[in-house]
DNA sequence: GACACGTGGAT
DNA sequence: TATCCAAGTGT
């Protein structure tokens, strides 16, 4: 019976939800994806002021689909997950190719970037349509709303979830309710401390009637992140230029600008002898971590100031650039921080 | 099916 | 400081 916490649930959010997100306003199916995309894995606070430099910069897919990649990367730069920049620029010009833009499960879904959880907002949010979510604040609500134990993440809860999460989407206000879903996640049950005393469903949700909303979901079983080092090389000529090394379209922080990266300083006294480059003098920069979903890794930095010894023909991915300019390039954000010390 | 993939805020 | 984890997807 999915009408209790359909009725609550809009009800709630016509009085308390978010209605001017930027990407609200109005849904059209553009910001609609944009922002989905964005969103993955990535909190309101930190897109909106990204969507917004997107929107400013490429205000139709038409816009998007003609820059190039870079340009697309530099407005990215700080949020992370750098393939769905790569996966945007690649659907943006297979939606403008196709015409019009996609809206069905199967042609959303069969644009790279987007899955499940996002087709199904992208139905509701831009088309009205019936479409299914389950992101981290429906499946959090969910879990809680049925006291369910377990693996959030296991294949088993994973079904039984999204089959809840079909079977209480409703068919009208498909918009309103996927984002009603999702604002009571974010401002009501929260991970932690959730303001049951506002919640709407809070009268037949099982785990407040149980008193298990502080258990729920279920902890994962944490593994340890391993750490990893590298040394970052500041190398400057006399211009007062950083030599930048552009990395692979794949793999960690693809398609973005580097600075040079070696192991260890025997790597780097052997790369030195390698370059057409007469070091004047090396010091070093206070080191510092960096976390990652997956490891944490130790940047220390080595600041090199030295000269060129002949017009060299640099490999074709290190460039040289002012640091104004290595700032406006698509870098990660240690590498940010480093030149920000300079 | 497990793992790679960023970053920043909360606790 | 360490850990968790956000509007998940691709491989």
């Amino acid at each position: 019976m999915p009408a209790y916490l359909q009725k609550h649930v809009l009800a709630w959010f016509d009085q308390h939800g978010r209605h001017d997100l930027p990407w609200q306003m109005p849904r059209d199916p553009y910001p609609v994806w944009l922002s989905e995309i964005m969103l993955q894995q990535t909190q309101v606070i930190t897109v909106i002021p990204y969507f917004n430099h997107l929107m400013a910069r490429f205000p139709t897919v038409q816009h998007l689909a003609a820059a190039p990649i870079d340009e697309l990367l530099s407005l990215w730069a700080g949020l992370g997950y750098y393939t769905r920049a790569k996966n945007l620029h690649r659907a943006a010009r297979l939606i403008v190719a196709q015409g019009d833009f996609p809206n069905t499960l199967t042609t959303l879904m069969a644009l790279p970037g987007i899955g499940r959880s996002t087709a199904g907002a992208i139905l509701a949010q831009a088309f009205n349509q019936y479409g299914v979510i389950l992101d981290g604040n429906v499946r959090r609500v969910l879990i809680r709303f049925h006291a369910l134990h377990g693996d959030p993440y296991s294949m088993a809860l994973q079904t039984q979830l999204w089959e809840l999460a079909t079977h209480y989407t409703p068919i009208k206000r498909s918009a309103d309710y996927a984002q009603a879903m999702m604002d009571l996640g974010a401002l009501i049950c929260t991970r932690s401390k959730p303001q049951c005393s506002l919640c709407p469903l809070s009268k037949q949700c099982l785990g407040f009637s149980r008193a298990e909303i502080a258990l729920l979901p279920t902890k994962r079983i944490s593994k340890k992140t391993p750490i990893k080092n590298t040394v970052m090389l500041v190398v400057r000529n006399t211009q007062q230029q950083v030599l930048l090394v552009r990395r692979p379209l794949s793999g960690l922080w693809n398609g973005l600008w580097c600075l040079p990266e070696m192991n260890d300083q025997a790597q780097l006294d052997r790369w030195l002898t390698e370059q057409p480059l007469t070091l004047k003098q090396q010091q070093t920069l206070p080191s510092f971590r960096h976390t990652f979903s997956h490891f944490r890794l130790d940047i220390a930095i080595s600041l090199i100031d030295c000269t060129v010894n002949f017009e060299a023909r640099w490999l074709t991915d290190y460039q040289w650039f002012s640091v104004d300019a290595a700032l406006q390039l698509g870098i990660p954000a240690p590498v940010k921080k480093i030149l920000l010390q300079l």
